[in-house]
DNA sequence: ATTGCTGCAAACTGTTTGCACTTGA
DNA sequence: TCAAGTGCAAACAGTTTGCAGCAAT
């Protein structure tokens, strides 16, 4: 189900705006700011908001639609949720694993290259711990 | 040696200011926003100013004695550097190895702990990819 | 016809900067 | 002494919010 079906589906309203957003958010593929989804917005709706799209992003958030990450600079930047789960979480207590998008190393692989120049491959990487259960 | 040493062997004055931030960033040992730094400093110094702490902070953070890390919330938070590497980026093509502070992934643990309720255990980790010569 | 959504403007938060004054070396 | 460092105020960037009008259902 697409992003714009999600919205219906759950009753908010389908607006031009919101359509942008999301169509934005898909256009490029790498993670992108509110800014940037505003500029690309704005080519084909003057008359558009920075507002409307903080707002978009923040009910698309809720919903798990989107994800968002910090940068090492400490700006926020959003990308479509991603379906494949590639990472596991490993409990070393009970065993259990939790599986992880892609998307939630991204923030490391730039902080990874723009400090070291390396160019990591987070590929399907485990992390050991404990689980929410496991930790009382 | 200390961070207070360091600045004057560089040749930096060591003024009451710049030793406040620095054993503010010392006395809690997590990760503190600039913000939470200058309420510390005004304690004892109600004359201090914010951008003192921005200032020395940029300073502690050019002479590599303090690290920055952004959090998932975009806000950006310090910690004094460790000394300690307890992480490895491998390159899969050289194979050489580059030692990384175990700070580095402080702010990806937060965000597992945050989304997951999962208290990673990221100590000593190796993650593969191509180095800055390699990749060329 | 509602009620949710948008545009606007203004507030707010975190950070940076120009400048005159102060102070550590 | 005198350049480096500070305090102040103002600018700045990114984000949030109150409100009146607009439009998707």
């Amino acid at each position: 189900m697409s992003c714009t079906q999600a919205l219906q589906a759950k009753g908010y309203r389908l607006t031009p705006q919101r359509m942008m957003v999301v169509e934005a958010l898909h256009r490029v593929d790498e993670h992108i700011s509110a800014d940037e989804i505003y500029t690309q917005v704005l080519a084909n709706y003057p008359y558009a908001n920075i507002s409307t799209v903080y707002r978009t992003l923040e009910l698309l958030k809720e919903l798990g639609l989107v994800t968002e990450i910090a940068l090492r600079d400490g700006r926020v930047r959003y990308h479509p949720a991603e379906k494949g789960h590639h990472h596991h979480l490993v409990c070393h207590k009970c065993g259990k694993t939790i599986d992880l998008p892609e998307s939630s190393l991204l923030s490391l692989e730039e902080t990874l290259f723009h400090d070291y120049q390396f160019k990591a491959d987070l590929k399907h990487l485990a992390m050991f711990g404990l689980c929410a259960d496991c930790q009382k």
